[in-house]
DNA sequence: GAGCGCTTCGTTGTGCACATCATTGCCTGA
DNA sequence: TCAGGCAATGATGTGCACAACGAAGCGCTC
């Protein structure tokens, strides 16, 4: 069963949110790096449609800073530098914790199971690190962790701002592939730790340690990694 | 001199953003009502331009949630149910005291001299209340608030809340006059209250009290305004 | 008389042709 | 040989005509 093609939802809005979904994913997973043009016509081509619906995803893009349109030039990917990279990290830590105080709720059965899931990937991904399956397991486990609290507006912003930096904190990790077998170390420590909070039921904690976690991932990357 | 009309500027940019900011405004000031319906061809006409520049203003709109296009019946400016409205003001209320602690910034002269204005016209307010001269009073202070934190992403992320929820609550003191007096009132209070806290350069106060008078705002609306 | 369906109307969504803009590289003249 | 301008090129932005869609009104049937 199941034999449908994938593409049966034609409707206006599942297809924006689909090419949208796509689109934003590429860009996380630096599928398209910082600064890769994207060509409006390939990929309106790419998706079956015209430009005007595809460029109606880009403005929406836009308006989530993951890209900028230059009359006469170009659609780019941003890139952002250091000082406001940091900023948003500070934020990122507050509204971290803020997740496990603002209207915290315990995983259900669903929850637990993906979380089970997900723990199991991190360990094979420890066994044997591949860059774009780590770059997707840290959004999947990101957007699994957002579940944990039930304020809608600040899970849309933690979405929003993971999405502006974890793409360049991936584009350090990835310059040197040393350090990527240590970053995945570390990640699935996270993963263990703040599962072993979640099994207490301790939701705070958790969310402590995915500050710190956070505060920890961006001081590695502010360092730098080694250009030996 | 300056006699130029006004809208010399006719780059795409340019324009975006001024359809934009006019649009976003209307819809805070309650020009714009929730529910009310937005013709794309009048506000096209009225901008002098096509449907088509005027419905990238749109989705941008859509991605901030202050409207939603429905395909086949009109674009509408979005009301929110008061669940989700408290969760906004929760995180507003940590967001607020977030700006103090964030990369504040003292006032410069310059800003000094608009928070001057700004004491002046609250004051001005309570000798004459006006609903739509508060709603713009309210919206200009909130911005000049936000000049006190470095913190760029912040600033966004406050902005976009703010213009969520203000116009819900501008509603509610709207929909009877006499609570209008006791607003102005407290918000004439709130500006002296945090300009004092600035003179001293203690930002983290400031913001203290703004978090402290959003809160409260928020319970004079909850409980309702008096129905007699 | 009531209920169901069709038709009409208005609105948003799409596709395409063209305008506008920025870059690039060549060509011309000093 | 070098510098400056200019035209060609390719990108995004705009305008318009049409398609798709949903609601409401009208009429037909039971």
């Amino acid at each position: 069963m199941n034999v449908e093609p994938i593409d049966v939802t034609q409707s206006a809005r599942e297809r924006f949110e689909r090419m949208h979904h796509e689109i934003r994913n590429r860009i996380c997973l630096l599928d398209y790096a910082p600064g890769t043009r994207l060509s409006e016509e390939a990929l309106a081509a790419e998706f079956g449609t015209s430009r005007t619906p595809l460029r109606r995803v880009l403005v929406r893009l836009e308006g989530e800073g993951l890209v900028q349109s230059v009359h006469g030039v170009g659609t780019f990917v941003t890139d952002v530098e250091i000082e406001e990279l940091a900023q948003t990290y500070r934020l990122r830590l507050e509204l971290a914790e803020l997740t496990g105080k603002l209207d915290p709720v315990a995983p259900d059965a669903a929850l637990w199971e993906h979380f089970r899931d997900l723990a199991d990937r991190s360990h094979a991904l420890v066994a044997d690190p591949d860059p774009r399956r780590f770059a997707q397991l840290n959004v999947d486990f990101f957007l699994a962790l957002l579940c944990l609290t039930a304020n809608e507006p600040l899970r849309e912003v933690c979405e929003r701002l993971y999405f502006q930096t974890t793409r360049i904190w991936l584009k350090s990790v990835f310059a040197s592939t040393i350090d990527l077998i240590d970053e995945v170390d570390v990640f699935c420590r996270e993963v263990d730790d703040i599962l072993r909070a979640l099994r207490i039921g301790d939701l705070h904690a958790a969310a402590l340690i995915q500050r710190a976690h956070i505060s920890m991932s961006f001081e590695r990357m502010r360092k730098g990694p080694d250009k030996s």
